[in-house]
RNA sequence: CGGGAUGUAGCGCAGUUGGUAGCGCACUACGUUCGGGACGUAGGGGUCGGGCGUUCGAGUCGCCUCAUCCCGACCA
């Protein structure tokens, strides 16, 4: 299973086209025969697993656990509360039978009319129905309370057009539930949860985040409030890579989950829901990666330091043995290494693959340089190299790995912060949102004038971001007052 | 669900007025190579998406059907 190694569609020629041949030459993921769907391959997963890894230790450290809830929801689950299922009724898989039988000509099988189920059952496209349901069976005294659960899983969305890990129709999550005794406790829990979300997206994945509260418009079915992580993607688009909502009392009122408080009073539960998909690998391939590939940030790759030996057959045993020698130093502490000596592929081969595959730094030992005591170094974020001095290259590499995940970070923010317009002109904003970038505009907080700015530009408002200073203004399309500026860009 | 296109080897494609099923990459074997995507020689691999029709004869023509992709509406 050999990558096929065509060169890439230039970024800048075609964006979409670049992204999609990324994901399937650098060995990530590719489209499935199943409709809409993805395979993840080894490759693409190991990092994902990374991911995963970092994501539930910083949970665990804000007293979250693991749980499991199921697959199917019975439909009048969903039904329990209204906006929730309006958000979400136009993109359900429905299972409606329990058995297959052959058919007429015994040459396959249909499904058996007779297996029609009382209730249909619903593919989970979410779980808060499911899981509040349960919550009403484990709540009945704020002694109880928090419940602090997290699942990760698989759900499925019918979306209409998918696209590879930014829009699948099955993906992979984690989606935490909590259910706590007071609004001002889970108003902090779902804003805590977001922190932990762009924590990790700027200290591991090196991809800079504008937090924020959505517009009414752009939030979650049946939420209060949907606080979100934005991240800029190189084509000027905004991604948007995580989000933590406050559920107010909707799904303890839809659920009937109530506690008996202090007073012995009882009272609906507080809720919060939040989640980051598979999409995170979207945004970690479009933040950093370039003409030759992907670039991963060394927290994250799966291989953080490749190392190939260049030699004729009778100098491969001595490359093998000064190879291992360093690769098991690097591995001492705590640094993941590969050591390609495949003889079927040549250098230049696994230059270029290494490169499309963003391993962040390669070390060529060749019989050559090894004899005056050199050793090849080069990183993959800027694609230098040095000669270095085989001896103490173990701690060189070490401090390399720091800094390619510093440098990444700094581009990445240079980038973004160089594609932020503040604009109080319509006509403007319209001609510039073309060539993509985050706008900071007033709004004077209707649905018509974010209905009409969708319209003309299919820019939609991604959030009231809160790092920046708010000032009072007028509101671009309406001149109404508004008190504060939002951020405005096209999305994935 | 609207508009457009495409289904031929694992992938990417060619196939003219209907007349023996092809090319590139990948794959297998052997050899030569090996400091930036190697080359030679010899091989393996197909009910041409499916059905019906026209014809002596259909990958090619007609009708039907299924599937996929792209542009919209929907969306983590």
């Amino acid at each position: 299973m050999a990558t096929e190694l065509k060169d890439l569609t230039k970024r800048s020629e075609d964006y979409s086209k670049w992204y999609n041949e990324l994901v399937v030459k650098a060995d990530l993921a590719e489209q499935s025969d199943v409709r809409g769907c993805m395979v993840i391959k080894p490759y693409g997963y190991a990092i994902w697993e990374k991911m995963q890894q970092n994501l539930d230790r910083m949970f665990k450290e804000t007293g979250v656990q693991n749980a499991y809830f199921p697959l199917l929801i019975p439909k009048s689950f969903l039904s329990r509360e209204a906006e929730h299922v309006e958000g979400f009724a136009k993109e359900c898989a429905v299972v409606t039978h329990y058995r297959l039988k052959t058919n007429e000509t015994h040459d396959g099988v249909v499904v058996d009319p007779a297996a029609k189920l009382e209730e249909e059952l619903i593919i989970r496209p979410t779980s808060e129905t499911i899981i509040w349901n349960t919550y009403k069976n484990w709540i009945n005294s704020y002694r109880d309370l928090p419940i602090l659960c997290n699942q990760w899983c698989n759900v499925m969305r019918w979306e209409m057009r998918t696209r590879l890990f930014l829009r699948t129709s099955e993906f992979l999550w984690q989606e935490g539930h909590t259910a706590h005794a007071t609004r001002e406790e889970a108003e902090d829990r779902a804003k805590m949860m977001l922190k932990v979300y762009a924590d990790f997206a700027e200290k591991y994945m090196a991809v800079p985040v504008i937090q924020g509260v959505k517009s009414e418009t752009e939030r979650f079915a049946g939420a209060l409030d949907t606080y979100t992580i934005e991240a800029m993607m190189q084509d000027g688009k905004a991604l948007q890579s995580g989000t933590s909502h406050f559920l107010g009392q909707n799904f303890g009122k839809a659920f009937d989950v109530t506690f008996l408080n202090k007073d012995n009073k009882p009272e609906y539960a507080w809720a919060t829901s939040w989640g980051v998909s598979t999409r995170l690998m979207g945004a970690l391939i479009m933040t950093h990666s370039d003409d030759n590939g992907l670039v991963l940030p060394p927290a994250l790759a799966p291989i953080q330091v490749v190392i190939i030996p260049i030699g004729k057959n009778d100098q491969m045993p001595m490359l093998d043995e000064k190879a291992n020698a360093i690769a098991e130093n690097l591995r001492k502490m705590g640094i993941s290494v590969k050591y390609d000596n495949a003889d079927n592929k040549r250098p230049g081969f696994k230059f270029a693959d290494y490169e499309l595959k963003g391993v962040p730094v390669r070390l060529v030992l060749g019989a050559r340089d090894l004899e005056k005591g050199l050793v090849e170094v080069m990183r993959r974020d800027t694609l230098e190299k040095e000669n270095l001095s085989v001896e103490g290259i173990e701690q060189h590499i070490k401090q390399l790995l720091d800094e390619i995940q510093d440098n990444i970070y700094k581009k990445a923010v240079a980038f973004r912060d160089a594609h932020i317009y503040e604009c109080d002109n319509y006509d403007e904003f319209k001609e510039r949102i073309k060539d993509g970038g985050f706008f900071l505009c007033h709004w004077d907080g209707t649905a018509e004038t974010e209905a009409k700015i969708k319209e003309d530009t299919q820019a939609t408002i991604r959030c009231v971001p809160y790092a920046f200073e708010q000032t009072p203004g007028t509101d671009m399309v309406s001149g109404k007052p508004a008190v504060a500026r939002v951020l405005i860009a096209r999305a994935y």
